[in-house]
DNA sequence: CTGATCATGTAATTCGTTACATGATTCC
DNA sequence: GGAATCATGTAACGAATTACATGATCAG
């Protein structure tokens, strides 16, 4: 049986003591979502395959009237695990950014929209920094106070990545709104061939 | 007909110049491949449907006895093309990286192989600088010769954005190479609730 | 003369999402 | 009493990829 990085979520999840499978998606939103977007309907199929190859076990554990089923990690689940997070090669980084894309293109608007451009993506940026910071932030140091660091870690990493695209692209709306009057609207022909 | 990033894609590729299916494919793969992948198989039916909704004309243009389909942008397609780039709506950018789902869940390692992870993804970030460096830019300034400066801002912002990456993951390294004797491998319960 | 590149297109498959379907419990 | 949340699962759909299929030209 194939695991993919779905799969890995999962354990890893599991790992980390979440039990059900509306809680793994729950957490996943709350952590992994900015890099490794998961839906629900992709859980309940995946965590019945892994329990199939016997790397996770699972239980009926209602609550009052209220169905649930909880999960642990095998040993065979938790080696998974490990030697996935000490192999080397990893999938391509799949990114797909409207904004940037946008922004690509964007000689074909004239210099004050450009501008306007650069700074709504700036914005959004901003904007995701300061969600991270306000929600996921206080939740990962939770998590460091019973020695699971990296979580903290990604986030912060993440923090750092937005901060520096945002900066970057406020200095740049800067030269572009100090120089309004040169050049814009191009005439074609400047493919990257 | 609904238009999606990939048509747009395609529309601004037509506005640079580019001509046939398969030099959009050769000049994306240069270019846009970082924050918008696409195959080839992809292009040739999409570039139909723009046809088909008049927002590109293509007409036969033979290379001695290789056949080879020529496309341009109507007046309509230029129009829209310049209506997305001014739409303030985008879709949230989708990021799959299995290197920082690895990270994430880092904490089931031993404090060596979390180092090991960390460089690993540094160098990794490091040589896609270089990439672009030498592969991309030296045609972006081509691009801006012509007067289209965009492609080459957004090789700049790509570049700012894994140099920030991965001179922070560096400094994660010598901090946590320094404190190697505290402790590791946690025992669980940190995930974000 | 052979492998890389130019060039176009379709078919099969994969992967993932949204929508559907159902029901209990908790909060206001 | 009604909305939000907890909880599980399936079906339909969509978007994209890989693989298949074919053929010309060019560089070494």
């Amino acid at each position: 049986m194939k695991l993919t990085p779905p799969s890995y979520l999962l354990l890893g999840m599991l790992r980390l003591g979440v039990r059900s499978g509306y809680a793994i998606k729950r957490s996943a939103d709350r952590s992994t979502r900015n890099f490794w977007p998961m839906s629900l309907a992709k859980v309940y199929p995946e965590l019945a395959r892994l329990e199939q190859a016997g790397l996770v076990t699972g239980r009926d554990d209602p609550q009052g009237s209220r169905a649930r089923r909880s999960y642990e990690l095998t040993t065979a689940g938790e080696r998974a695990l490990v030697n996935w997070l000490r192999a080397p090669r990893y999938a391509q980084p799949q990114v797909r950014d409207e904004r940037l894309l946008r922004l690509f293109f964007a000689d074909a608007l004239p210099r004050d929209e450009q501008i306007a451009l650069l700074r709504r993506q700036r914005e959004s940026d901003e904007a995701e920094v300061a969600r991270i910071r306000e929600e996921i932030i206080p939740l990962t140091h939770a998590a460091e106070e019973s020695g699971t660091m990296f979580p903290s870690v990604v986030a912060r990493l993440i923090i750092e990545i937005l901060s520096s695209a945002a900066k970057w692209l406020e200095e740049l709306e800067a030269e572009l709104s100090a120089d309004r009057n040169s050049q814009s609207h191009d005439q074609h022909s400047g493919a990257i061939e």
